[in-house]
DNA sequence: TTGAAAATCACCCGAAAGTATGAGCCTAAA
DNA sequence: TTTAGGCTCATACTTTCGGGTGATTTTCAA
């Protein structure tokens, strides 16, 4: 939104520039009748400034490349299970809701979405978004990997 | 080293073309005389041009402006391997084969069929074959529940 | 050596899983 | 009070999985 907004503030300051360039060339004109004698500095004078403001416009309108730089932080994982208590701090690491827990759970005892619905009482499609929301916040494609992780991250039995 | 001589070059060629537009004008100066009466509009099209090379020189001289994002991935080891025995009574009780064993492995690693595939080099209805034999002999009707029950077993890790 | 089991691969088809998008409801926090 | 997030559900679509069947090749033990 803003950025478009700037764009057009951009785009009227040229217009007013021109148009003032144009009238101060005008005046000009009429004082001192330099068109005829200096054609050349009178050209070379315009292409000066309007290319300069091509420069400056071109710097203020590209937007920069972005360059992503992957970052990979090892963390070891040191928790065998720990008993049965879902880890807290991984779960809001995480963010991981209690639902999708839930179904993290049945999912990694082998319940297919259907079956996991039906235990929890909600319909199929809940269930696909609970999974799909879960895959996403673990950086997962699949519920084996899913399970793979949850187990890992100390946050299944 | 060939950098400042292409840019050498961009200025020789700026150089140029506005020696050549010079003339141009000139000479359509001669031909029409269209200074007087189509001011604006000669204006106009110098700045156009001028605004357009530059924008061009400055995409050309600058270098892009570049944004650098750094993303922390976090990836999750488990440091011990924990040496484990496949258990061979289960293993022959159930009468599961090696390549069975390993596409189990592979399966409770997260892996898809089309990815154990690769990784043992063979092709994805082999893979099929196997698991399809393996949840028979296991009893089970998916790969999520092999998992679970091949883990309970003492098959994998 | 031969026969059974294992391993390899193919094709088809239906079921399950997963993606994308949108929407309505409810609650807790700002 | 507004808003953000969690929970619920739907439709439509693509991909993966799993079952069924059949075939060839390899291996290995009787």
């Amino acid at each position: 939104m803003g950025n478009i907004f700037s764009k057009n503030k951009l785009v009227i300051f040229y217009g007013a520039s021109l148009a003032g360039i144009m009238l101060l060339l005008k005046w000009l004109e009429l004082r001192f009748v330099i068109m005829d004698h200096s054609f050349e500095v009178y050209i070379g004078a315009i292409a000066l400034i309007f290319t300069s403001l091509g420069i400056w416009l071109a710097a203020k309108l590209t937007r920069p490349k972005i360059e992503t730089i992957i970052v990979e932080k090892e963390i070891f994982i040191t928790s065998p299970p720990t008993g049965n208590a879902p880890d807290e701090k991984t779960l809001s690491k995480f963010n991981i809701s209690k639902r999708e827990l839930e179904v993290l759970k049945l999912m990694s005892e082998g319940l297919n979405n259907q079956e996991i619905a039906g235990r929890l009482f909600l319909s199929l499609n809940t269930i696909k978004t609970h999974s799909s929301n879960l895959f996403e916040k673990l950086d997962v494609k699949r519920r084996t990997q899913a399970i793979e992780k949850g187990k890992r991250l100390g946050l299944l039995a």
